[in-house]
DNA sequence: CAACCGTGGAC
DNA sequence: TGTCCAAGGTT
């Protein structure tokens, strides 16, 4: 029994954070918005506007119904605001194709836009109480060590993490969904990338504590850069077009970039094929999908 | 598979 | 504006 099931399961019922999400009646549409706003974005920021979303758009209908640019208004600065429009796309699938409910079904979740390998898990299991095999960055890092006795998972790759948390998961549909919730919620809050808290640890019989916790051998993973990239120009400019009522003339998209303006034309450019920016007939641009909804 | 897709908080 | 990290997905 390489993770104690009953003991994590234990820990999870008194310890488990209060998350807007994890309350009872919360639907498997809410449920949805919460993990496509908690890809790469943390809890603290997520639940504000996971709230304002649940009152707004309470069925996919209603959020289908809206514009793209009132979508990007609402996500805000959780960034990598492509997630909104997939989700806003998303919307538009579950109300004609789907009765406006989020399917049951990991196939049919993983055909939809912005549902990949873990967003269609997360909610056939936490959603609609599946048994399947839930992998996080946290579910990952927590196997590496309980498990494996290493101090960092290896390289991503869905097909071997599926099979190796299948592996620890238990029999019944109840336990299986809160294993995984507690298995993410240790990697949240106790077993972190940073400062592991062993101490606070349910486990007992961790390996890589038994190993003598010992430190990540194989090649350091390289930290994507921001300062200076496309991702950080692409930023500025669409945090002028979320804060403009009107559209913006170039002149004032001109500013947010001045040091190399190849890279900000670049940077616009690229916005106006992902569909997050358009531009009028006049020349100004704006957020894409102004006006409608 | 590796690179790219924002943003802000903790160190 | 240094580094690392955060409930990933798409190409």
């Amino acid at each position: 029994m390489p993770v104690d099931t009953t003991v994590l399961q234990r820990w999870y019922a008194a310890e488990a954070r209060d998350l807007p999400w994890r309350r009872d009646g919360v639907t498997g549409w809410q449920i949805l918005m919460s993990e496509v706003m908690l890809q790469q974005t943390p809890v603290a920021r997520v639940a504000p506007i996971w709230e304002e979303w649940v009152r707004r758009w309470p069925v996919p209908s209603a959020m289908a119904a809206a514009g793209r640019a009132d979508i990007l208004r609402a996500w805000g600065k959780l960034g990598y605001p492509r997630r909104a429009l997939r989700l806003h796309e998303c919307a538009g699938v579950l109300a004609a194709d789907h009765g406006d409910r989020v399917p049951e079904d990991v196939a049919v979740l993983l055909s939809l836009p912005g549902v990949g390998a873990y967003t269609a898990r997360a909610v056939a299991c936490f959603a609609y109480g599946q048994r399947v095999p839930v992998v996080d960055t946290n579910v990952r890092r927590v196997v590496a060590r309980a498990v494996h006795g290493r101090a960092e998972p290896g390289n991503p790759s869905t097909t071997r993490d599926l099979a190796d948390v299948e592996a620890l998961l238990p029999r019944t549909r109840a336990r299986a969904a809160t294993f995984s919730a507690a298995l993410m919620e240790l990697g949240a809050t106790v077993c972190t990338a940073r400062t592991p808290d062993c101490g606070r640890c349910p486990l007992s019989n961790c390996a890589w504590v038994d190993a003598g916790r010992p430190a990540h051998d194989g090649p350091a993973k390289r930290v994507q850069k921001f300062a200076g990239t496309d991702r950080q120009v692409r930023g500025k400019l669409m945090a002028v077009l979320r804060e403009s009522d009107t559209p913006v003339e170039r002149q004032a998209l001109d500013l947010v970039w001045l040091s190399d303006p190849g890279q900000r034309d670049r940077a616009l450019h690229s916005l106006l094929v992902d569909g997050l920016v358009e531009q009028t007939d006049d020349g100004r641009f704006a957020l894409a999908g102004e006006g409608n909804g």
